[in-house]
DNA sequence: TATGAATGAGCTTTCATTCAT
DNA sequence: AATGAATGAAAGCTCATTCAT
C-alpha cells in the first residue's frame, strides 16, 4: 500500500513520457525535426508546452531520447533475432524476418532511424549521428561474426571479408524493405526472407 | 547584333544562376536545408538578396531546383555508363565505376541526393521526394533491362526478378560507396569494380 | 492548554515566515529581483512552493514584505542609536557608528535596501518606493531635529536648514559606506566615526 | 553629389539608431530592464522588431550601448565643466551648476545612470557596472586633482585624503540633485550652486 | 534592373501561479 | 494543511520575403 503509491506516480510518469515521445515520433517522421515546433508536440500529446520541458530540458534532448530509445530498442530486437538456436543461415533468416516486422510494425521510427544512419540530417545534432552510427557498426560486426563463422564451418564461400558481408547483407534487406515501405501492394517481402538469402546464397553467374 | 544581345544575356543569366546554385550546394550539403538562410546563400553567391530572388521565387523553389537539376546530372552520367558498348557485364561494370566516380568526385551532391532518395529529410518539401524517386524508378528500369537481357543472352541466371535484381545491384553499389565514404582511407572501392561484381555474381553457398 | 496550541502554531508559523524571507534576501541580493524565481526561494527555503504561497500571495508581496520589514529593522536599529544620551555631537556619533555596523553586518540587505532608496530598480514595483521614502523621510525629520536642538543650544551653526542638514550628514555616512563596501581593504569607516564627522564639522575653507 | 549619397543614409541611420535608443531610455527608465521588452521598444521607437535587432544584436547590447553612451556624454558635459578657467572654488562651482543642468535636462538618463553606479542593479549584467564604476573612478580623480591643487595653493584645508574630499563633494551634490528631483517645488537647487559649496566651506562647528 | 533595409510571423524556452491530491 | 505537477502567457530572437529606391 505504502510502496504502490509511488510506484503508481513512476508509472504514470512513464506513460505520460511515452505519449510524449509517441506524438513526437509521429510528428518527427512526418515533417522533419526542424519543421516541427515544441509547441505541435506538446499540443498532439496533449500536455501543456511547459509540462513538456519538466520532462525534456530542451527540443535537441527530446529528439536525442527519442532516436537513441528507438534505436535500442530497433537493435535489441534484431540481436534477440540473431541470438536464436540454429545454424548460421537459420539465424540469419531470422534476422530477416525480424528486421521485416520491425518494418512493417514500426514504419514511422525506422524511418526516422534512417534519417539518422544515412547522413540524411547530417549536422542537425552535433554527435547523435555518430552515436548511432557507433551503435549500428558495433551491431553489424555481431553479424560479421556469422558469416565468419558460416565461412569456418565450411557452409559459406569466402567471397568477401565477413563484415563487408555483413554490410552487404544488411544492405541487402533493406532493399528489399524500402521497396516494399513503398510499394506495399505489390512486394510482400516481411512474409518471404528466402527470397532475400537466395540472391546472396546463389550467384548470379553459373559457376 | 539585335537578337545577339538578348543572347548574351541570356548566358549571362544562366552563369548567375549556376553561381546561386553553387553557393547554395555547398551551404545545404554543410549544414542542411533548414540550417542554412537565403541571406547566407546570397552572400556566399555574391548577390544581393533581391536578386537571388529575381531567380528563385522561394528557399523551397530553389531547393528544389538545385536536387532536380543535380540528381539529372548524376543520373544522366550514369545512364551515359550503362550506353557503353560492351556486354552486359561490361555495362554493370562502367556502371559501378562511373558510380564510383561520381561518388568521389561530388560527396557533397552526392549525400543530398540520398538526403531525399533515403526519406531521410523526409516531407521536408511535398511532392520533390516523389518527382526524384520517380525519375530514379525510370532509371532502375533501365538496369533492369541490362538484367533482363542478361538472362535472355544466358548469361545471367534468373536469380529473382529482373527489376529487384536492379534495385538489389544499385543498393549494392551505394553500400560500398557509403562504407568508402564514411572511411576512405580503409575501403577503396572506386578503384576495383570488380569487388562489388563479385559478390553479385558468386554465390556464397556453393551450389 | 487550548490556547497554548494555538500559540505554538502561531510561533512555527512565524519561524517558517523568517526561513522564507532569509532565503529571498539571500536571493534577492546576489541575483536581483528579477532573475529570482520563487521556485528557487522555495527550494532554498526548503518549502514546498504551494506553501511559500501560502504566506505570500505572489512574488511581489514577498519581495514587498521583505523590503518593509528590513527597512523597520534598519530604521529601528538607527533610531535606537539617536535616541542614545548625550549630547547632539554624540548622537551623531553613535548614528555613524550604527550605521556602520549595519552595513558591515548585513551588507547584502543594505544593497537591497538602497536598491529601493535610490531609484535604482526603480518602479519595478508601483508604490513600494514610495512607501520606503516616505519613512526615510520619517526618519530624516528625526535626525533633522537633532541638527535643529544643536542650532538651539549654539552647538551648531546655522550652515543649511536643519532637514537639508540631515540629508546632507546621512548621504555624507553613506558615501564613506559605499567606498567602504566596494574596497573593504583600503577603507575602514566603520571603526572611526570621527572621520565622517570631522568633515562635516570644519569648514573646508578657513574662516 | 556622389558622396553626399551615403551620408545621407549614414545620417539616417544615425537618427534611427537615436531614434531606438530614446525610446529603450524612456522604457528601461519607467520601468526598469527586466520589465521592459523587445517588443515594446520597437513598438514605442516604431520600428519592427527585427529592425531593431540589425541594430542591436541583442537587448543586452542595447542597454550596455545606451549606459556607455549615456554616461559618456554625462562625464564629458562635467569634464568640460572642471575644465573651465578660473581658480579650484570656480571649477566646482561651474561642476555644481553644470551637474545641475543635467539633472534638469536629463533626469531619465540620470536615473538610469544612478542605477548602474548604485549597485543597484547588481549582477543584472556582467562586467557593465564595473565598466561604468572605473570610467566613474576616473573621473573622481579628476575631482580630486582640483582639491589637491586647493590645498597645495592653500585655498582649501586639507580636512580630509583629495580623494576622499571628491567623493564626499560628488555625493554632496547628488543628496540635493535627488532632493530636487522628487520634489522640486519645494528644492530649487539647480539654480544656486552656493548653497552645496557653503555646506562643505564652512564648518558646522565654529573653530 | 539590382539592391538591401525593413518587416513580422513564428520559434524555443522560462516561470508565476493554480489546484487536485 | 502541505505538496508539487501542471499550466500557458509572454519573453528574446531569427529569417523568409517584400518593395522603395
Amino acid at each position: 500500500m505504502m510502496n504502490q503509491n509511488p510506484t503508481r506516480r513512476e508509472r504514470e510518469k512513464v506513460r505520460q513520457r511515452q505519449e510524449m515521445l509517441a506524438a513526437a515520433l509521429a510528428l518527427f517522421s512526418e515533417k522533419g525535426y526542424l519543421n516541427v515546433s515544441m509547441h505541435e508536440i506538446a499540443a498532439k500529446s496533449e500536455f501543456a508546452i511547459g509540462t513538456l520541458y519538466k520532462f525534456f530540458s530542451s527540443k535537441e534532448e527530446l529528439y536525442r531520447a527519442l532516436i537513441l530509445e528507438q534505436s535500442d530498442r530497433f537493435l535489441a530486437t534484431l540481436s534477440k533475432a540473431i541470438e536464436s538456436p540454429g545454424d548460421e543461415i537459420a539465424k540469419l533468416r531470422q534476422y530477416v524476418k525480424a528486421k521485416g516486422e520491425e518494418f512493417r510494425d514500426n514504419a514511422a521510427t525506422i524511418r526516422l532511424y534512417f534519417t539518422e544512419t544515412r547522413g540524411a540530417s547530417f549536422n542537425i545534432m552535433a554527435g547523435l549521428d555518430q552515436d548511432i552510427r557507433n551503435r549500428r557498426e558495433t551491431f553489424l560486426h555481431r553479424i560479421a561474426d556469422i558469416f565468419e563463422s558460416g565461412i569456418h564451418t565450411g557452409r559459406f564461400q569466402r567471397i568477401a571479408d565477413p563484415y563487408i558481408l555483413a554490410v552487404v547483407f544488411d544492405n541487402l534487406c533493406n532493399s528489399f524493405l524500402f521497396l516494399w515501405l513503398e510499394n506495399p501492394d505489390k512486394y510482400s517481402y516481411p512474409e518471404n526472407p528466402d527470397i532475400i538469402l537466395n540472391i546472396l546464397f546463389k550467384g548470379l553467374i553459373q559457376p
